[in-house]
DNA sequence: TTAATTGTTGACTGATCATTCCATAATGTA
DNA sequence: TACATTATGGAATGATCAGTCAACAATTAA
């Protein structure tokens, strides 16, 4: 029988997750991440491939982990309203206090990587779709508690794009400005459709 | 006396400003503005400085040249709000047609430097601000035509705000979505607060 | 025509890049 | 204990990185 592996690779992927959300693809090195998930060279190469494929990993255990949790958000409250507003204030509380996390791998890798690496494309797209069936299902209850004013006309589906896409804006936003109050009445507004 | 500069500064600038757009500040190196630009290594170096600088001044020139020529969508017809729809409809078009340049080089930069290096952020900021100022001007002037509704009590200054947030949204959601509906429906919903 | 000045050119530098490779260490089985 | 197997460690690879530099070209003043 063979030596055994001695990392655990969630918890090695999770410090990659680190670099990659902090520093972007192209500022990350192998040197960087050799440093940070604590293993060598050799061992990272064996058990990932390439920068790119664990890239890629680092990208869908983001999904699993982050993305998961802030989804939890929208069902963590009997109104449904309640909840995305809370999801849009936890946002801002995550910009205003993650120091070199602020922002989020989605955002990142479809501006840096959308459009210049097909299977990054594809990932961001999958965990965009993930976050506006999210916000759907949360319409829909909205909806079916009578939380949303009757005379409002929307398609559901297309609110949740549209919070998708406002939830973007205000993490591009979050990348340069630390005011509070000024995230925070751009959410006012951004949600001010569902009443 | 001495020998003089044999290129244009602004026309070998707008190649950068081209190859920074499409790549982005990490993936673009020397050897591409050597290339893109036309002329050589030395006289790229001697002209300005280093790539931080050359970026730096990139993106000023971006925003004289393209940040300009979006401002002025805004002031292109009699009625503010269609002013405003038109842009943001532009936006769209952008996005579709764009090709490689799908994007905005203030996002991108937003995104990929505005933790990392405190000049990029300012001059993030500053055309961010150039962004807002615009919209507010715009929603002044729809104000004064009576084009706002009544019953609407905004702060403009905040629905400016809200308008340069969304208008990033759109064009992260862009960098991963070619649906024109998708993205046309975006829009809808973000300019409907104006109705 | 000559001297002085400055732009241009491209080879060069040392550092760093992603990746490879192999000797060595550690483990389970026989 | 000895062997087979596989992870580990880290030196080495060739490519590419940003940036430098000195020889050369082009220009103007004198």
């Amino acid at each position: 029988m063979a030596r055994p592996i001695t990392f655990n690779e969630e918890e090695v992927i999770d410090k990659a997750v680190e670099v990659f959300w902090a520093k972007g693809y192209e500022a990350t090195s192998m040197q960087d991440l050799v440093d940070a998930m604590g293993i060598q060279r050799g061992s990272l190469y064996a058990a990932f491939g390439s920068k790119q494929q664990l890239f890629l990993k680092s990208l869908s255990r983001y999904g699993v982990v982050v993305v998961k949790k802030l989804l939890e958000i929208l069902e963590s409250k009997p109104s449904a309203i309640e909840s995305i507003e809370l999801f849009f204030a936890q946002l801002v509380e995550h910009l205003l206090t993650a120091g070199e996390l602020r922002s989020c791998l989605v955002t990142n890798s479809a501006v840096e990587r959308g459009l210049r690496d097909e299977e990054t494309k594809q990932q961001v797209l999958q965990l965009l779709n993930a976050l506006e069936k999210g916000f759907y299902k949360t319409l829909l209850r909205a909806k079916e508690n009578g939380e949303l004013s009757t005379a409002l006309d929307l398609d559901l589906k297309v609110v949740a794009n549209y919070l998708t896409s406002s939830m973007q804006g205000l993490l591009v936003m979050g990348k340069v400005c630390s005011d509070r109050s000024v995230l925070m009445s751009i959410n006012q507004i951004t949600l001010s459709i569902l009443k």
